[in-house]
RNA sequence: GUGGGCGUAGCUCAGCUCGGUUAGAGCGCCAGGUUGUGGCCCUGGAGGUCGGGGGUUCGAAUCCCAUAGCCCACCCCA
């Protein structure tokens, strides 16, 4: 144990890395038919791309953010987000609010917390994030791609639910009934809900502690407090939902850590994971755009955690066990001439796409059927001297354990007329 | 930042309570059993500063202390 990744942080290897790559094909085959283009962004950033956008008084600005100087004096953060990048990479690129801009991408993100399951501090989203479209039908779509992108991938038991925060407009309102509510019932909250109440009140919705939980059920709602736009606009949004056919929960205790968020917001979480229970959490954040120093641009976005969506695809998979098929080929040599008669042709082979193993040290042939077996190859060509003589080579199908005599001229025809 | 749990072979763990000869098992890995044939089986082998450090003791994986780490939970979030 002498040296050990950071703490926080891991390496991901097979068999695991088997998922990511289908989670990464799902993205790059699902979004792209939503128009949407892949974006790659810096993972270090100016510090100020984060708290100008995310928020002062938020947790990963206060205290979670990988923040120092580089050797020019300049402050900069590893990203702990990926939408404020994408904004800044918008406004830098983009000049005409006009057009319509759909971007995805997927990389690691970095907050200095506790580890715990399901919770790292390098740890990777997939996201997107629509600019210059206010409808609220927008909003409905994008989470239903969320909806398809994890039907696709066969979770079954990931649960949408949907809030509206309201707007600059309705939403200080709201603010200060809730306050006073909190304020009068101070003695029946938890310590940590006292101190939200005055740093930020819409904390105290989300707390678990049963007590607080059913104080604030029966407090001021969101809901009644929207203005006529952000209610018109909310039902618009459930109703496209429906058209869409993506189930829901409304849930007014969806309150989201970032402070840029507006009206609608949503999370989809599993009880497949522990505490850590989101997997993924999205919203429209129509002020973003110029407060970070654009055009006043409205915006949809949401991010994916792919460490807890890759939890889940391996809880809800664990059941069945996962079949070999065996595929490639192992040349299986005796004597030096055989060796490289193989490595020649293993090149051929491997041109064509196909998974060649073979061994470099002269090891015996049982040796080395070994390795054909672990690696699963489909068949195993042996050649020995007296094969070499005739140009002909056994090859053993490891699965039926049979086998022919083929002319190594005609390897790559043999295994191409052997169906899969 | 707060609380609880855990550290022995690549992996999963036994041994620790009641300190005592070369620290074990299963799986995995390598080799042999058939000097031209895999899986099953049998035999053998490699692999361990018992997290690192300090202390008690004739003697510490085992008892004590303090450290770094891992896990889980709170906080917060993906």
């Amino acid at each position: 144990m002498s040296q050990h990744a950071l703490r926080g942080m891991n390496d991901i290897r097979p068999p695991d890395i088997s998922i990511w790559h289908e989670v990464e094909k799902c993205a790059h085959e699902i979004f792209p038919r939503y128009l949407y283009q892949e974006i790659r962004t810096p993972i270090l950033e100016d510090m100020s791309v984060f708290t100008r956008s995310i928020g002062d008084t938020t947790n990963i600005v206060e205290k979670e953010m990988y923040v120092f100087q580089d050797r020019g004096g300049k402050w900069v953060a590893l990203r702990p987000e990926g939408t404020a990048p994408v904004v800044r990479a918008y406004i830098e690129h983009h000049g005409n609010p006009d057009e319509v801009v759909r971007y995805y991408y997927m990389g690691a993100m970095y907050r200095y917390e506790r580890p715990q399951q399901g919770r790292f501090r390098e740890f990777h989203q997939l996201g997107a994030e629509v600019l210059g479209i206010s409808s609220p039908k927008l909003d409905a779509e994008v989470i239903h791609m969320v909806d398809v992108f994890f039907k696709h991938l066969g979770i079954k038991n990931a649960v949408l639910e949907i809030n509206s925060l309201g707007c600059p407009i309705c939403r200080p309102k709201f603010l200060r009934a809730f306050f006073d509510f909190l304020h009068k019932n101070e003695d029946k909250l938890c310590s940590d809900c006292k101190r939200r109440m005055e740093k930020n009140p819409l904390r105290a919705l989300d707390c678990k502690n049963p007590g607080c939980d059913a104080l604030t059920r029966e407090g001021p709602s969101i809901h009644d407090f929207l203005c006529e736009d952000c209610e018109k606009d909310f039902d618009t949004v459930l109703e496209t939902l429906g058209l869409l056919k993506t189930e829901y929960k409304v849930n007014p205790k969806i309150v989201r850590g970032l402070d840029y968020y507006i009206k609608t917001t949503f999370e989809f979480t599993s009880n497949a994971l522990g505490s850590q229970n989101a997997i993924a959490g999205g919203g429209r954040y129509d002020g973003l755009v110029r407060l970070m120093g654009g055009p006043n641009v409205p915006a949809v976005g949401f991010a994916i955690g792919l460490e807890r969506l890759v939890d889940i695809i391996k809880a809800e998979r664990n059941l069945t066990a996962p079949v070999l098929n065996r595929k490639g080929l192992f040349f299986a040599t005796l004597g030096e001439k055989a060796l490289q008669k193989a490595l020649v042709l293993a090149q051929q082979l491997r041109n064509a796409n196909i998974p060649v193993g073979l061994d470099y040290e002269g090891k015996s042939l049982k040796s080395q059927m070994r390795k054909a077996d672990k690696m699963g190859a489909e068949f195993v060509m042996v050649i020995g001297d007296s094969e070499l003589e005739k140009n002909e080579a056994q090859l053993r199908n490891m699965s039926s354990s049979t086998e022919t005599t083929i002319s190594l001229d005609q390897i790559l025809q043999a295994l191409q007329s052997i169906p899969a």
